[in-house]
RNA sequence: GCGCCUGUAGCUCAGUUGGAUAGAGCAACGGACUUCUAAUCCGUAGGUCGCAGGUUCGAAUCCUGCCAGGCGUACCA
């Protein structure tokens, strides 16, 4: 909360206070006292609903109550203008314009630290996401999830979170054995064999180059060929894994180039090498939360609330996801991660009630489990969809836009949107430099701001610091709102950590950013007066500050120059 | 059928966790560059918050029931 709301809150309590002890108030049972910074500027800088609260416990109308409050206020620091009582009874605070002043102070001191918290107090959470199958490139979709995840990541690890990022490789089962039939057979295409590529491989032209790279790896041994003197098991093993590996550093390149980076990278194949999967089954089977029905393995998922019972291991045998799920899941909590999220497409939400199932029957608490949903992304240009479909291989990839738009841009218009609702991604808009396009709306401030310090130090002028006398200068309404809505972005910050929602972070700074605009188009910052110049300097990098902030839990640059 | 998500200005979306007269951008119209970056700004116009009830001082927000769209509902991943 910010210091300004607190010192508020105070007043009205040591108000009511007052006024129970001179007796116009009835009651000492005072409420919770919420205090809020009205959307409307002629409702004050801060408001109380608390007098509508009291009126059944006080049994006093409104308006009365707000009354006994507003003549005991106090107000020793002289930092309101006024107070009144408005509409059904609310009291409004209007704060002196001078008042404001020591949030820049605040910005300047805490500099890249502003807006950062404790309210994590340094508890271990791990946050999965991305964790796309190794069986191809990562897609628009994909992106979404990762500048989702890491976004959320940044912000928690700047809220005293100790944060762990995490990629899930699913490097084991079918969908690995299929890449590897896939790129077999077309390994054995560029021999001459005469296949038939059956509707349920991958379909990708990337199947194709990872083949000649197989035989391109081979070359160096023998004829390329070698392959076809194994066994198909073996080749297909073969293939799988050069495969996997060789799609998955590509994965990792992306990412990198999104500027997103990994703290681990956790192999499902290893749950099975480790014994891990073994060890969950047994231990459930024993006791019998999973039990066999003909022929396969049941995990009671029912009795924890999903719908039906889930398959661990197949008649044939063989795990499902699932059972290597339940395993993951439980070696999260034994690493000491006291809260996790998992961020999923949407499409999986009905997954939930089953890894839900299985952590409570891991004995922990659902509440440390939390999924992000990320929606569908379209993909557009100039408002028509772009074809994505991997059956026939024929989609976008992550990398494509990346080339084509850029990093920044894709990634704050991936955060334009709550993950709840489907976002329509145009390439055509991203790369418009208009106010479309809100990624450059933003940069620019912080590159205008760049410049005129520029400007200032070729004048000759130094280290900008805080000064009484420059500083008393800021009186404009442009400055004292600019510096308002800088007092709010640490509660910003808070808010977006405490939902998981980078999304808040995106709108502040477009609300930020268009303050900065008005003022500069209203009001020039280096100006003949000394003094004058040097405020209005310390007001705008406290801006240039916090834009570069926000942009940093974005994973978006904020250039000097554009 | 059941479950999850969504429904707010012509379009794309926010909405401080229940507050006062519901806000931005785009598109439309009218203005502002001899001055720190016009990738900008200022102004006008635009609304039955899907519909109907309910909860209370007060509802876009909470509860119920409908309607519409998307997704999911395998011994698939």
């Amino acid at each position: 909360m910010s210091k300004m709301k607190q010192k508020i809150k105070n007043m009205i309590y040591n108000a009511s206070k007052d006024a129970y002890d001179k007796g116009t108030l009835p009651s000492s049972d005072f409420p919770e006292i919420e205090v809020e910074e009205p959307k409307t500027g002629s409702h004050g800088d801060f408001s109380t609903n608390i007098s509508m609260i009291m009126a059944s416990i006080q049994k006093m109308p409104p308006r009365k109550i707000a009354e006994a409050i507003i003549k005991n206020i106090k107000d020793p620091d002289g930092i309101l203008d006024k107070t009144e009582i408005a509409g059904p009874g609310f009291v409004n605070f209007f704060l002196n314009k001078y008042s404001w002043h020591p949030v820049l102070r605040k910005i300047h001191d805490q500099d890249a630290l502003y807006g950062s918290s404790n309210i994590g107090e340094g508890k271990k959470i791990q946050i999965e996401f991305v964790s796309a199958n190794p069986t191809g490139p990562l897609h628009v979709g994909h992106g979404r999830g990762a500048a989702v995840g890491d976004s959320v990541a940044n912000i928690l690890l700047f809220c005293g979170y100790n944060v762990k990022k995490e990629y899930y490789v699913n490097d084991s089962g079918r969908q690995i054995n299929t890449l590897g039939r896939s790129v077999f057979l077309r390994y054995k295409e560029l021999f001459g064999a005469d296949v038939q590529f059956p509707e349920d491989c991958y379909q990708g032209d990337y199947i194709r180059n990872l083949s000649k790279k197989v035989r391109a790896e081979k070359v160096r041994n023998d004829n390329g060929d070698k392959l076809l003197l194994m066994s198909e098991e073996e080749a297909i093993t073969y293939c799988a894994h050069f495969a996997a590996k060789n799609i998955l550093s590509e994965i990792k390149e992306d990412l990198e180039s999104f500027g997103v980076v990994f703290d681990r990278w956790y192999s499902e194949q290893s749950l099975f090498d480790s014994g891990k999967v073994d060890r969950v089954i047994n231990d459930f089977r024993k006791q019998n939360i999973i039990f066999e029905d003909n022929g396969a393995l049941w995990f009671r998922t029912k009795d924890f609330g999903d719908e039906k019972n889930r398959v661990v291991v197949r008649s044939n045998g063989l795990t499902t996801y699932f059972a290597s799920d339940i395993a993951y899941h439980q070696d999260k909590f034994d690493r000491g991660f006291e809260k996790i999220i998992d961020v999923w497409g949407a499409d999986h939400h009905g997954y939930i009630p089953r890894i839900s199932a299985a952590i409570e029957a891991s004995g922990h608490t659902r509440d440390k489990f939390n999924v992000i949903l990320i929606q569908l992304v379209n993909l557009l240009r100039n408002g028509e969809p772009v074809a994505m479909s991997t059956r026939s291989g024929e989609f976008v990839t992550l990398r494509d836009v990346i080339s084509e738009v850029g990093s920044d841009a894709a990634r704050f218009i991936f955060l334009t949107r709550h993950y709840e609702s489907a976002l329509d991604f145009d390439l055509e808009l991203a790369k418009k430099k208009t106010n479309d396009n809100p990624v450059y709306y933003v940069q620019y401030v912080h590159a205008r701001i760049s410049s005129i310090v520029r400007k200032a130090q070729e004048s000759g002028i130094g280290d900008i610091t805080w000064n009484d006398a420059a500083i008393s200068r800021l009186n404009e309404p442009e400055e004292v709102q600019l510096i308002k809505i800088m007092s709010r972005y640490p509660e910003i910050v808070r808010c977006s950590a405490e939902n998981m929602e980078p999304h808040r972070i995106t709108y502040y700074l477009m609300s930020l950013a268009s303050a900065f605009h008005s003022y500069y188009n209203k009001h020039r910052v280096l100006t003949d007066e000394a003094e004058l110049t040097f405020g209005r300097l310390y007001l705008v990098i406290a801006v240039k500050k916090i834009i570069r902030n926000g942009l940093a839990l974005l994973g978006v640059s904020a250039p000097e120059k554009m």
